[in-house]
DNA sequence: TATAGTTGTCTATATCAATAGACAAATTTA
DNA sequence: TAAATTTGTCTATTGATATAGACAACTATA
């Protein structure tokens, strides 16, 4: 028999079509990240949780082993199960973003890898960005941010191409957007806008940026420009809302 | 028998915990945002959604169902299913965010409720956030933002007590924080810090923003400052990303 | 060395999610 | 009016999700 309950505890709904391991694991995770848990600490047992959340055990256990796959607990038979993962990156985004060093201090390595560049004829809302006619050949560039071995963003940036010929073999060279841009002139640069959305992960972001599916992207479209006004690159970037926040500072 | 297809077109995912009519029905929604589906419009019909999407029809129909009662979406048999809701809000965010004046033009009518307020010992974060003490008493004011009918946003907002003595009384008058703020003798204030994040909506996200079970908000935690720098408002809002996007502007 | 507490594995059952196919009902078009 | 198009409803089947219970395996501790 089943013991269906009316209402659940602490936030779980049923019949959402999102399954309820699947969103135990998603307050487990939120839990570690505003520091519920401790790193290295034991997650309570796995009785208390089911009761906690009203559900069975073994949803419990589904919600674990998937935490387990992506890295962020370990389960030791007869001890207990512990918290791997640290808290999220903050993640600053302001006039001066620069990708490295937003994040000092909280990853002791980082780095952008070029993860393919091309030349395209730009679209229509790139060529609105960057103030260009639509259809104007616009040179992209996909990048990969790592912190720590993880990747923390996934980017996609276009630059005029007729402006920035070669762009790509700099990036390829430097690893930097903002060393790239030194050699053509452009010592200084500001975010003009940023628009901000979420949304569940998709193929290609689970791909990218090594997630779970059902994970959740915060999404990023911005415009780059000139301390006189002068758009140079559009760019819309990709972050894992489980291991970054945004930190929004003086644009 | 069935078919199982290895790999699915356009970022379906099986097995992830997300149901695929959860999955299709947030696309729909982003397509309808992004202006895929203009208003009004047809949807394409279910059979090539479903071939588009890698899925069977009543798949897609569960999806359309859970649109039609959302309110995104109606469906007439032999003629079609149409787009009802509009595009998402843009919401500014930056050093001088004032609510209603950021939707001026993107919704006919807009306003704050005030649900609730009370006087509590502030938090850690919330001492953190108006550098008190912590368990200084703090008034805490509950608000959620409506553009056109419809919930665009839902906040909790944390003053000095001491200071701000009967704030609670003029948020119910004026309907306005500027305006309540105001009759402290704080004509300006401004954005100090903004942290952004996001996660699946939770029970009391559903009830306040009249979302479906699956539904993603972005949660900005900031604080509002003077234009000396005196912390006066430590706020946590929520929006929901399927209507709203945040637009970052000089913070 | 027992004992309690914890995770791991197994069986069984019920419900939800997804596929498959057929046909009805309503609307538009030729 | 007839045909084509589209949504609505029904049955059937399979696999994933969730509950339930029992017990094994391992660890820490009294």
């Amino acid at each position: 028999m089943v013991g269906q309950l009316e209402v659940e505890a602490d936030g779980i709904e049923r019949r959402s079509g999102v399954s309820l391991w699947r969103q135990i694991a998603d307050k487990i995770l939120h839990a570690i990240a505003i520091g519920d848990f401790a790193e290295n600490a034991a997650l309570p047992p796995e009785v208390a949780l089911a009761e906690r959340y009203g559900v069975n055990r073994h949803t419990v256990r589904s919600a674990i082993a998937a935490l387990v796959q992506e890295g962020v607990l370990r389960a030791e038979q007869g001890r207990g199960t512990f918290v791997l993962s640290r808290k999220r990156l903050s993640y600053p985004i302001g006039a001066r973003t620069r990708f490295s060093a937003g994040l000092q201090g909280q990853a002791s390595e980082r780095h952008i890898v070029l993860l393919a560049s091309s030349v395209e004829p730009a679209s229509q809302r790139v060529a609105e960005g960057l103030g260009l006619a639509r259809g104007n050949d616009v040179i992209r560039l996909e990048t990969r941010g790592e912190a720590d071995g993880r990747p923390v963003s996934r980017a996609a940036g276009w630059f005029e191409a007729r402006r920035f010929a070669g762009i790509d073999a700099a990036m390829a060279q430097t690893g930097s957007i903002t060393a790239s841009l030194a050699r053509f002139g452009i010592d200084d640069y500001l975010r003009q806008s940023t628009m901000l959305s979420a949304r569940h992960a998709d193929a290609a972001d689970l791909a990218d940026l090594d997630l779970q599916p059902g994970a959740i992207v915060l999404v990023t479209v911005a415009v780059n420009v000139t301390p006189d006004g002068q758009p140079i690159q559009f760019s819309e970037s990709r972050f894992p809302a489980e291991r970054v926040e945004l930190k929004l500072s003086a644009l």
